[in-house]
DNA sequence: TTGTACGCGTTATCAC
DNA sequence: GTGATAACGCGTACAA
């Protein structure tokens, strides 16, 4: 009934040539003699063959897989850089095997497991959650993605360059007053460095700034919240003084400028608003919002680029283990739209 | 140097026993002595032996490798969908292979290619490019999800339903005449089903009703664009009524909610409008947007549990070729927000 | 240019 | 309860 899998020995007995020969017409075409390639070529389709990968993986090693491991697709930010990411196979031509860790620390150390049970040959980690001390401790090329990196190689984007361009964008704008609040982060998280891009910048240009550090919660309720207190704290506190506002991101500045035009049924003068990420929600808002706009192609391009470059250093055996670890750094673009006109 | 790989053969000499004992210490634990057990666990610890499921692949044939095609992960509703499918990885421990369409059919062909040559054992569509019918073709279990389904399994929203709870809504808050705009839908696509329950509905409840039938086009630009004209259309054509406006999705009511208020500055007594999607658009507009929820999490469960089915009857030999499609709808949920008050 | 023979790491089938 | 042996489908020295 069901054929039986097409084998090459199958072409090899229907063609009269050998299993190696068969193999050869896949592996090293030129090889061969355009004649019994055609002839080879012929019995595929006669046969309707279909290569088996997985019978090559065993015997040469190479899965060309890649494992991938994202916190969440939710956000935005991390399903356009998986995509960024799967769309690297024209180029490089690795599959990925994707897992969403949710936070779970135990749950993403199985899933580690079950991607070195599959023989991938590489690693890309979004996920916070595992501390690249342990992620460098598996012997794998791994790449770490915005998050804690002290012991992996890893691609960010230029945090503290992001933080610079927000407050010029507001100091262009022209404010009394620089405003940036954030939940206290680790100085080991790469966002971290916007804060100092901020303030660094302030103070050489003089500017009277603030920041206000508290936790905005994770919920999207939490975030109301606590965007709320910032706001009222913010707006009485400097009563028709000219304010640019520097917000984490895209969405805390929707639910501030959200505020704004509740109270003041327009967008305010007296307030500029930029967010980070240029994700969809800073266009759709009702006023355009400005906003740092990270390199996603790119940084996943690049995360790929030192996966594939370590890969090949292992199969030369060129891998030197102590080159030390790259730490790839990738400029954000700045994006000015609608809460930072020029008064 | 590296010490080379620990396999079967390894621990069966250090332990005494044979390969296959080892082998069904993983597969049939009970068929060992407590005791062996015990001294084959210590074994693996001690040489650190990692599973390799590339081999056993080959010698069982089962690669618990499901393979994915997305249309893009940019719009919220592919990305979230995505999420909840690999979550679904500790339920039933499928692995899942993911590439990202992008419309070019070509390309998707050469993703398949590739699922089908890494073995398989299910496939899960969302992109819409290649017609079901030749998804069909292919001899392995296929469910596709939102999208053209004449000639596979698939999961659907129950849209015609939703285009039922979007007018109910509508006409819960009392409008004066409804209307639906949406671009010209071809039948086979399950999203047709909400114009035809919003038409049905209408009818039903004697309500005056008009649909709008007009390409909206894909990027945001050309969106903003085709809103705003339907927005000046109805805004003229219907003054001082109270109008229910049934919104193809969220993006879509977002543009034209943001277009109420730089008219009126504030959401009008005229208008109510209901999108479609419940996703974050609908809720980080300054007037949170009813809308209708998919259930994401209960279609991305039906779908696998579909392709676990027939993976399992295809084991057992089972198989009935000609049992017919199976076609599972899930049942949309309203969420009733701020555009759809009563008067 | 082509063929032979063996290896990749596991599971399945029998036997004991 | 355990072991020997043959698959699984392809790659690759080495030989011809």
């Amino acid at each position: 009934m069901a054929k039986k899998t097409i084998t090459f020995d199958d072409i090899a007995q229907y063609t009269g040539f050998s299993k190696t020969t068969i193999s050869r017409y896949f592996n090293r075409p030129d090889s061969l003699t355009k004649k019994n390639r055609k002839k080879i070529a012929d019995a595929l389709v006669e046969l309707d063959y279909h290569e088996n990968k997985v019978a090559r993986i065993l015997a040469n090693g190479r899965t060309e897989f890649i494992g991938i491991i994202v916190p969440n697709l939710s956000l935005h930010y991390y399903s356009s850089m998986l995509d960024a990411i799967l769309s690297t196979y024209e180029r490089f031509g690795y599959k990925f095997i994707v897992f969403s860790g949710n936070d779970q620390e135990e749950m993403e150390r199985q899933y580690m497991k079950e991607l070195f049970a599959y023989q991938i040959e590489g690693l890309i980690v979004m996920s916070h959650t595992i501390p690249s001390k342990e992620l460098a401790s598996y012997d794998i090329p791994i790449v770490t993605i915005e998050r804690e990196d002290l012991y992996t190689n890893s691609v960010n984007t230029d945090n503290y360059l992001g933080g610079v361009q927000a407050t010029r964008i507001l100091y262009e704008a022209d404010c009394d007053i620089y405003i940036h609040v954030n939940s206290s982060l680790s100085e080991t998280m790469p966002s971290y460095g916007r804060i100092r891009g901020f303030s660094d910048t302030c103070a050489e240009l003089s500017l009277e700034h603030q920041i206000f550090s508290r936790e905005l919660g994770s919920s999207y309720e939490q975030m109301e919240d606590s965007i709320h207190e910032f706001f009222n704290t913010v707006d009485t506190l400097y009563p028709s003084r000219r304010k640019g506002i520097f917000m984490p991101n895209d969405t805390y500045a929707n639910i501030f400028c959200n505020l704004l035009f509740r109270k003041y049924r327009t967008f305010p003068e007296e307030y500029c608003v930029v967010g980070f990420d240029n994700s969809p929600v800073s266009r759709n808002s009702m006023i355009p919002i400005s906003t740092i706009g990270q390199q996603i192609d790119l940084i996943a391009a690049s995360a790929v680029e030192i996966l594939d470059d370590q890969i090949k250093q292992r199969k030369a055996g060129t891998a030197d283990k102590n080159q030390g670890l790259i730490h790839k750094v990738i400029p954000p673009v700045p994006v000015v739209r609608e809460t930072t006109k020029k008064r």
